[in-house]
RNA sequence: GGCGAGGUAGCUCAACGGCAGAGCAGUGGACUCAUAAGCCAUUGGUUGUGGGUUCAAGUCCCACCCUCGCCA
């Protein structure tokens, strides 16, 4: 395999703080379109490899840990298994979903910072932070609060008064008390490390410049337009926190890389993980190294400046130093990414998400009431690709009954029990084809090319609304061919019609499979097929210096669906068809709302 | 406050400056293989507001309003 394809797909999906529940505007924003893409691209043929894991340190898990009364790692623990459960019964085939909270994620992290500094982008400077001397550490600006000396709030956030939105310094917070213990906390001199963004800049705009023709517009212009209006200046990329990455610097032990730095460097590190595990540790230059692989981003725009800018002017910044520092290779840079595709946000019930109020649907809750296709087809029909979206209980009931289940599953039900009842549970033998039967097979022959280019395009609702077009199509030529009368006049004629039905569903079956993964199989068995369109997720453990995580795993090896049309064979045995999907009754419109806004669902 | 995105039919979304469209919902019809599903036809619009440019503006320019994100 040479290592200049460019059929090998990173798919690098956002990754999930592990100290909130998932809803689904998290799962319409990046995981799922993440899957349907990587999904769409294993059935082309291409090498795809989906990574991701959860960003286990920050100060959201501190003070959640603190809040309870836990050590961070049993925040991090429980949030980390609840993702897994839920993406693996989502069916999000990540080849690997890790953790940040890893030994080979410590080491290339560090290498990533180690390299930065040997290229002369890392440069340190003091200031004073607020420090508790009750509890011999330094506070993170939320631990903090007191008097706003421009408006005299008593309540004022540390790093910003709240009532007169004043950014606030040390030194105009009066009367400084710890939100822990009460305590009054005391400035403090400390040092840290700074990236020199600066010096990246120019190149941070020209690798933006060079993708403004395709990237989405609220991604690209944003960047180049902050960095218009205020030019990058250098950014602390180390904290005294003791929960998180080691500084690799003597004399810096009990400091910590800051989050924002460390995360997204989780992409690389999870891609060599998985190499490792995979028993082929070289492996994940294939996608890293290779100068013709594509890096498609897959996050909510909230994350749009550290993918656009900070990230690439990371990967800019350590040039061909990471590559000798780590892997003793020369003459090799990391790649930059080809696309970052970040979607908005999803309200609910035309109110923002909000976790403290359980104004949400939650994924894991969600499924032990739902199916996850029914979730994926409103997910995706309904994505907010370009502005932002909203669940409505009344639209998912309505768009499950009355496209999924009414224009798609009807149509595979419709056609695979006639065929089952009239032809003996086979596919029957067709005749000559008529126009019509030709006119029907190419148009979802072409199908595959048009659905195909729009997923490539990240335009994953239409590419969905093409293929449901697609069904209407068959519906329609049912309707004209009506073989339930023929069969009564002339059976040869109504088997050929009822070939070609067989024939298109089989196909739509695929054209379908990256958005509705379970019901394509259930369809691909009903079928008579024995092999399964995709390979499984499985849960792993892997253990290190750290202890031992978690790890969700794509196996793709079983997987034999093909991106192109039906090959179905006449004679082929039948199994017994049964619906692919439920019609929900109008009740649970009401149910389900019921329940938003109180406590402790 | 700055940088952006968005505001089009009841809902979700389209529309190189050239007759405002699609799907769903609604309404009417013929059919019956199918989960009362499917098919055909059809109602529905002051394109957030106010100006301007143009033979022509949802689209370009200016100001403003609303929503969301990021930054300060």
């Amino acid at each position: 395999m040479s290592n200049q394809d460019s059929n090998h797909i990173l798919v690098a999906v956002a990754w999930p703080y592990a100290s909130s529940e998932i809803h689904v505007g998290n799962i319409a924003g990046s995981y799922l379109p993440a899957d349907t893409f990587a999904r769409y691209h294993r059935l082309k043929g291409n090498r795809v490899l989906m990574v991701s894991g959860s960003d286990a340190h920050g100060t959201p898990i501190t003070v959640r840990a603190d809040t309870e009364g836990v050590a961070d790692e049993v925040i991090y623990r429980r949030f980390h298994t609840g993702f897994i459960q839920l993406f693996q019964q989502l069916g999000l085939t990540y080849d690997l979903f890790t953790s940040t909270h890893t030994e080979n994620h410590f080491k290339v992290s560090q290498a990533i910072f180690l390299a930065l500094k040997e290229n002369g982008y890392l440069y340190t400077a003091s200031e004073q932070q607020w420090y508790s001397e009750e509890q011999e550490r330094f506070l993170p600006d939320r631990y903090v609060e007191g008097t706003c000396a421009v408006c005299g709030n008593p309540n004022a956030r540390s790093d910003q008064c709240e009532r007169c939105g004043t950014l606030l310094e040390l030194s105009q917070l009066l009367e400084p008390r710890s939100k822990v213990d009460g305590s009054t906390p005391v400035r403090k001199e400390t040092e840290h490390f700074y990236l020199d963004l600066s010096k990246l800049e120019s190149r941070v705009i020209e690798f933006l410049e060079a993708r403004q023709s395709y990237w989405r517009p609220n991604v690209v212009k944003q960047s180049l337009g902050q960095m218009r209006a205020n030019p990058l200046r250098g950014r602390a990329i180390t904290r005294d926190l003791d929960w998180g990455i080691p500084v690799p610097v003597e004399g810096w032990e009990g400091k910590r890389l800051y989050v924002w730095f460390e995360a997204v460097i989780g992409y690389l590190s999870a891609a060599i993980e998985w190499a490792h595990l995979n028993s082929e540790p070289e492996a994940w230059q294939n996608w890293w190294t290779n100068p013709g692989a594509r890096a498609y981003y897959f996050i909510g725009k909230d994350n749009i400046p550290f993918h656009a800018v900070m990230w690439p002017a990371q990967l800019i910044g350590v040039g061909e130093t990471f590559l000798r520092l780590f892997a003793e290779v020369d003459g090799k840079e990391l790649i930059l990414p080809f696309d970052v595709p970040a979607n908005e946000f999803l309200n609910l019930e035309d109110r923002k998400i909000s976790g403290s109020q359980n104004w949400g649907v939650w994924g894991l809750d969600f499924l032990t009431r739902y199916d996850p296709d029914p979730l994926r087809f409103y997910l995706t029909m309904n994505s907010p690709e370009t502005r932002d979206g909203n669940w409505d209980w009344a639209e998912f009931v309505a768009r499950n009954n009355n496209e999924l289940v009414a224009t798609w599953g009807n149509l595979a039900n419709r056609v695979l029990s006639f065929a089952y009842k009239h032809w003996d549970g086979r596919v029957p033998t067709p005749g000559e084809l008529s126009s019509e039967d030709e006119a029907l097979l190419s148009k979802i022959e072409a199908g595959f090319g048009v659905v195909g280019d729009l997923i490539e395009q990240v335009k994953l609702r239409s590419a969905l609304q093409e293929a449901l077009a697609l069904a209407t199509e068959v519906n329609k030529y049912l309707d004209v061919s009506a073989p339930w009368s023929l069969v009564k006049t002339d059976r040869a004629a109504a088997g050929t019609r009822i070939f070609c039905a067989l024939k298109a569903i089989d196909s739509l079956k695929t054209i379908f499979a990256p958005f509705l993964p379970f019901s394509s199989q259930q369809l691909h068995y009903f079928f008579g097929y024995t092999h399964t369109l995709f390979g499984a997720s499985h849960v792993g453990e892997v253990s290190d210096g750290l202890g031992a995580h978690a790890t969700l795993q794509y196996d793709g090896r079983p997987a034999a669906g093909r991106w192109k049309p039906s090959g179905l064979a006449p004679g082929t045995e039948l199994n017994q068809p049964a619906p692919l999907f439920k019609k929900l009754d109008e009740s649970v419109i009401e149910l389900e709302r019921a329940r938003l806004g109180t406590p402790g669902y």
